[in-house]
RNA sequence: CGGGGCGUAGCGCAGUCUGGUAGCGCACCUGGUUUGGGACCAGGGGGUCGCAAGUUCGAAUCUUGCCGCCCCGACCA
């Protein structure tokens, strides 16, 4: 993409309504406009990595075997009626009346559609277990929407549903999506450790929030430092294998949020060398509820004895909007956002320096065509601005490699290569372009 | 929803207390000079001062009502 053609509306200053630093940067860098309170537009930039956060995520649930669906974003009230939630949800939940005045609902989550989904579909044991998820826009009418789009009132929410007989099946299932986020997440770029959550009435161990280290996060969370040791997951690992192992070799480890700390455990089950108390960033949530909902929806199966029990349900949710303000919360500096390479919305930004000098341009246009051929996403800044503000908009964005054609490139036929984290720079000849880059 | 703050050009702000018909920096447009860390000179365009009503000869400024946005708290992916 050549910057001339990119919509990129950066600014130079922050713009007073930001405060957190991912918020900031998002507005400065071009990636979201307001539309309301709580309410955001996805420009380019945003858009493009929100899209590559969505395409992990999926390609992890698929990698998992989980069958991608999707969901209306309006549902009609009456399934949340035999849920008995349309009563309990409140305010939070926007309702509407359509022409007819039928009562609908902007979806703030999909429990009741998609219980209503399997129940027309699945009759039998045989055909459990069964996975399904979707990824779709959620609302939300929260008390107070803030910090850009970690808590806004329109999301983009990842959220799996398990179907299963019984209840030890159902933790293999539970087990199943503990291991694909901790994947998931590992592959972002990002530590994020589970913690013991509150399950409400069902009880157990069943329900973990998947928390990132940030100092700008809302929980406050305890853990035992060694627990971010563990986090290597087997890339090509065989979810049909038994997971409890590894689920289990985290649970061992103390990690829990303020809801559920409690200091006499903390301090006895932690050495003191490895206690941590920092602020974090729930991007994922996961937990068992057993039958709340198949039992008064009526989400029966027929079990082996030919007897009707209903299926025990689990659900499992990341914030993939939310995940692009915590990825720039978790990595950045005073410059700019520093993009890990899996998300990053380009790989490299081309700078051209000397844009007034045809022979450059020309030089630099084929850099582009080599790169793009190469399958390398490149932003090619081929426009007519200073050096300065040049670096300091490609810092900005956050691009993970700059190469930067300057002064003696035309001569020597060299370019830099800029590392966004370290700031090192290496030169190398024009020629070595992608080898260098592939090598990285 | 309780507490606090803000709303003036695309962005950041001054002007409001003490009423006299709107200003600064950046950005933008034109011309010229510049070009390795947000260049310089000259000229220029752009504002129903959030909305409405009221007071007044006169309102960005005073009064009342409404709307929007942000921050702190209780609730949450």
């Amino acid at each position: 993409m050549k910057l001339s053609n990119y919509f990129l509306p950066v600014l130079k200053e922050t713009p007073a309504d930001a405060e957190i630093v991912s918020h900031k940067y998002m507005l400065r860098a071009g990636m979201i406009s307001q539309s309301s309170s709580g309410i955001y537009s996805w420009l380019p930039l945003g858009l493009k990595v929100l899209k590559k956060i969505e395409n992990i995520v999926r390609e992890e649930q698929d990698a998992a075997g989980v069958n991608e669906i999707l969901m209306p974003t309006i549902q009609p009230a009456d399934i949340w009626k035999e849920s008995g939630r349309y009563d309990d949800y409140g305010k939070e939940m926007l309702r509407i009346n359509d022409r007819q005045g039928r009562e609908m609902l902007y979806g703030p989550t999909n429990e009741e559609q998609v219980t209503d989904i399997f129940r027309r579909a699945v009759k039998s044991y045989k055909e459990l277990p069964s996975h399904l998820y979707h990824i779709q826009w959620k609302f939300r009418d929260e008390l107070r929407p803030r910090f850009g789009v970690m808590r806004g009132r329109e999301f983009l929410m990842k959220d799996a549903y398990s179907f299963d007989l019984d209840m030890d099946s159902s933790r293999t299932s539970y087990n199943k999506f503990f291991v694909c986020y901790l994947k998931t997440f590992e592959r972002l770029g990002l530590k994020a450790i589970p913690m013991a959550a509150d399950t409400g009435p069902i009880g157990g161990d069943m329900s973990h929030e998947f928390v990132i280290i940030s100092e700008t996060g809302e929980s406050d969370i305890y853990y035992d430092k060694r627990i971010l040791e563990l986090m290597n997951v087997d890339k090509n690992l065989d979810y049909s294998s038994d997971l409890s192992e590894i689920v289990v070799s985290y649970q061992n480890l103390y990690a829990a949020a303020d809801d559920k700390y409690s200091k006499d455990e903390f301090s006895k089950e932690v050495p003191k060398e490895f206690q941590s108390n920092t602020k974090g960033i729930e991007v994922g949530h996961i937990f068992n509820f057993s039958s709340k909902y198949s039992e008064p929806m009526k989400a029966n199966v027929l079990n082996s004895n030919g007897k009707t029990v209903p299926v025990h349900m689990g659900s499992y949710g990341i914030g993939i909007s939310r995940l692009v303000g915590a990825i720039i919360e978790s990595s950045h500096d005073d410059n700019g956002i520093i993009w890990p390479d899996a998300v990053t919305p380009f790989a490299i930004g081309l700078i051209n320096l000397k844009i007034k000098d045809p022979e450059a341009v020309s030089m630099c246009e084929q850099i582009y065509q080599t790169l793009n051929k190469a399958g390398i996403e490149t932003l090619y800044d081929d426009k007519d601005d200073s050096p300065g503000a040049k670096f300091s908009r490609m810092d900005l964005i956050g691009l993970p490699k700059q190469i930067i054609f300057g002064k003696n490139s035309v001569i020597d036929k060299t370019i830099e290569i800029k590392d966004r984290k370290t700031g090192q720079t290496e030169i190398i000849n024009i020629s070595e372009t992608i080898s260098k880059i592939n090598n990285n």
